[in-house]
DNA sequence: CATACTTGTTGGAGCGTTCCAACGAAAGGT
DNA sequence: ACCTTTCGTTGGAACGCTCCAACAAGTATG
C-alpha cells in the first residue's frame, strides 16, 4: 500500500463509499450526492490518486488515443502539420501517441504495430513509405488517414493533401506574369509528390505556349540536391527556377549566388511548401505555401468522423496551396 | 467474436492449447514445445491477433512507455534532441508518448497529467516552463530528467544540458582570435539559458581585457528579435556580433545586410545551438553547436537508470558545446 | 523400484477500472 | 395505507493479460 499507487479502492475506503461510487464521481455523473462527491474529491487529493488509463481503457474498450506517424520530425513541414492534428484531436478529448519513422521503412511498420497494440482508435500518417498492401491491412483494422499523399487508393482510408499539380501551375503562372519564359524546374526525385509537381510545371508551361522551354532537371528534396541541380540548370541560362520544395530551393539560391548571379535580379527562384524558415529575412523565399496546419486539422477531423462511422466512403480531400510572394522572385530584366 | 479483436483466448482455442501457454509463447519463453509454438504462431497469423498493451500493462504493472514533453516542436533544436531520446529508449524496448507544450504553460501541466495516467515509467522534459513546486511533485512520482535546463534543483531529478557559460566563452574566444574586440552580444531575453550565455560573454570579454567593450543589447530568440536587436547594435559600430541563438543570429545577419554591410567582411556573426538549418549553404552560419542528439541520448540513459534505481542521487550533467566555423565569421579587416 | 527432478502444460487469481442489475430509502400519487 | 418512482448507492462480473502453484508424464538418480 505504501509503495505502490493508490487505486480507486483506496479512495473508496478513505471516503467511506464503494468503489463504484468513486468511479461514478470521477466520470462526473450527476447521480452522486454532494456530500459523497466532496468526500471523494478530498480523498483523491489526500492520496494523490490518479486514474489508471490502462485499466480504464481495458474496461471501456476505448483508448481515447490516436496514433500519429510522422515521417521525419526534422522536416518543418511535418511539424506544422502535426500541430494541426494535435489541436483538433485534443479538442475532442483524445491524446496522441507519436512516433517518427526514421531511416528504415521496415522500422516504420514495427512502430505502427506498437501503436496498434496500444489500441489507438485512429491513425494519422503524415507522409509514409508503406506499400499499398500494408496500408490496406492497417486501414481495414483502424480508421486511418494519410496526409500529403493521395497516390494510393485504399477503401476506408481518407487522405488530405494539397493539389500539387495546381500548386505547380500557380508557381509557373507567377513567373510568367513577371515576364519569365526560360523557366527550369528542379524536380524532387522519384516520389509521387514530386512527380505531380513536375507534371503541373509541364502542364502550365504548355498552356502558356512555352512548351519548347520545358526543362526538368533531376534533383531532390534536400539543400545539397537543390544546390547540385541548380548548378546543372545554370548551363542553359534560365531566368527563373521553380524548385520542388523550399529546402531544395534554398540550396538552389546558394548555387546561383555562387555563380555570381543575384537572386532575384538575375534569376528568380520559387519553392514549394511554405515552411516557416522560408520566411526568415535572410532567406525571404517566394513559395507555394500549403496550409500545413489546416492539412493536419482536416486529417484529424476525417479520422475522428471515421471512428464513429467505420464504413464511411473514403474521402480524398484536396486543399489548395497559395502563392506567397517574398523576395526571391522579380520581374524579368531585359538583359542589355 | 466476428466484430471485435481476437484475444489470447481465441488464439488458445484455435491452437488447441491453454491461454497460459499462448502467453508464454508470446513472451518468447523457452519452455514451450516446438509443436505447440508452431500451432500458436499459426493461429496468431490466421486470426490477426495483436497483444493488448493496456491489458498487458495492467497485469505486469509496467507500461514500457516513457513520456516526453517537448516545449515547441517547431524549434529544430528540440526535434534533434528528441531524436536522441527516441533512439536510446527504443533500444531498451520502450515506446515514447510525446506531447508538445504549445502556448499555454497551464496546458503543459494538464498534458503531463495525461502522460502520468498512462502510467509512463519515466518523463523526459525537453525544456519546460514548470514551477519548481510542480517539478518537485512530478519527480517524486516518476523518474524525471530535464534537458537544456539545470536551473531548478530537485531531489531525484536529473538534468542534462550544455554549459552555456563555457559555450559563450568559446564564441568570444573565436572572435577574439580573429582579431575582433568590438564584440556586441545580442541576448536572448529573460530566461535562464540566455542569462548564462550573456554571463559567459561578459566573463570572456573581461578575461581578454576587453571589459570596456562589453555591450549587451536586449534581444530574443526569434528571427524578428534578432533583426531588431542587430539594428540597435549597429549604432555602436561593432565588428562582431555574438547572438544568443541561431535563429536570432539569422535575423541579425539580415539586419546587417540591410544596412549595406557584408557578413563576414564587415561584421562577423556567430550564433548558438547548432541547428541543422544553420548549415544550409545560403545561411552557412558559424555557431556554437550543442551536441543535440547526445543531449537526448544521455537524458534517456539517466532516466532509464533511474527507473531501476529510484533513489539514486540527482545527476546534473553538462556536455560541452563545440565551435562550428562556417562562413559568417572572418578575420577583422583593418578599415582603411 | 521408489524417489527426485525436468519438461510442457494448465486453471485460476489478480491487475484497476467500468458498467449493469439490484437494492433500500425517501418521495410521490391515489 | 398501498404501489410506483426516483435517488443514491452497491457488489460483482467483465475487460485481456501475466504469473503462480500445481500437475501429469517422462527421465534421471540412488
Amino acid at each position: 500500500m505504501s509503495t505502490s499507487r493508490p487505486t480507486i479502492n483506496d479512495v473508496a475506503t478513505r471516503a467511506g463509499v464503494s468503489k463504484s461510487l468513486v468511479s461514478l464521481a470521477l466520470s462526473g455523473s450527476t447521480k452522486v450526492s454532494d456530500a459523497s462527491r466532496q468526500r471523494i474529491v478530498d480523498a483523491v487529493a489526500e492520496l494523490g490518486y490518479r486514474r489508471n488509463a490502462a485499466a480504464r481503457s481495458l474496461a471501456v474498450r476505448r483508448s481515447h488515443t490516436i496514433g500519429v506517424l510522422i515521417l521525419d520530425l526534422h522536416n518543418p513541414v511535418f511539424a506544422e502539420i502535426l500541430d494541426g492534428v494535435q489541436i483538433e484531436v485534443r479538442e475532442h478529448g483524445f491524446s496522441t501517441m507519436l512516433i517518427s519513422g526514421g531511416a528504415d521503412p521496415e522500422l516504420e511498420r514495427a512502430e505502427i504495430e506498437t501503436l496498434l497494440q496500444f489500441q489507438v482508435e485512429g491513425l494519422v500518417l503524415i507522409a509514409h513509405r508503406l506499400p499499398a498492401s500494408v496500408l490496406r491491412a492497417i486501414a481495414a483494422d483502424v480508421p486511418t488517414v494519410v496526409v500529403t499523399r493521395d497516390d494510393i487508393a485504399v477503401p476506408n482510408m481518407d487522405s488530405v493533401s494539397n493539389d500539387d499539380v495546381a500548386g505547380a501551375r500557380l508557381a509557373v503562372n507567377h513567373l510568367v506574369e513577371l515576364g519569365h519564359s526560360r523557366i527550369v524546374h528542379l524536380d524532387g526525385g522519384e516520389n509521387p509528390v514530386s512527380h505531380a509537381r513536375a507534371d503541373g510545371y509541364r502542364l502550365a508551361m504548355t498552356q502558356h505556349g512555352l512548351s519548347e522551354h520545358i526543362r526538368v532537371v533531376p534533383g531532390g528534396l534536400t539543400d545539397a540536391k537543390g544546390y547540385a541541380a541548380a548548378c546543372e540548370a545554370l548551363s542553359s541560362s534560365p531566368t527563373a527556377l521553380f524548385v520542388a520544395n523550399d529546402v531544395a530551393a534554398i540550396g538552389a539560391i546558394a548555387a546561383v549566388e555562387n555563380s555570381n548571379l543575384r537572386v532575384p535580379e538575375d534569376i528568380s527562384v520559387i519553392g514549394y511548401d511554405g515552411i516557416s524558415i522560408g520566411g526568415l529575412r535572410r532567406l525571404n523565399l517566394t513559395t507555394i505555401a500549403q496550409p500545413l496546419a489546416d492539412l493536419g486539422r482536416l486529417a484529424a477531423q476525417h479520422m475522428l468522423y471515421r471512428i464513429n462511422n467505420r464504413t464511411a466512403p473514403a474521402v480524398r480531400q484536396h486543399v489548395s496551396a497559395t502563392l506567397v510572394i517574398r523576395g526571391t522572385t522579380g520581374r524579368l530584366k531585359t538583359r542589355a
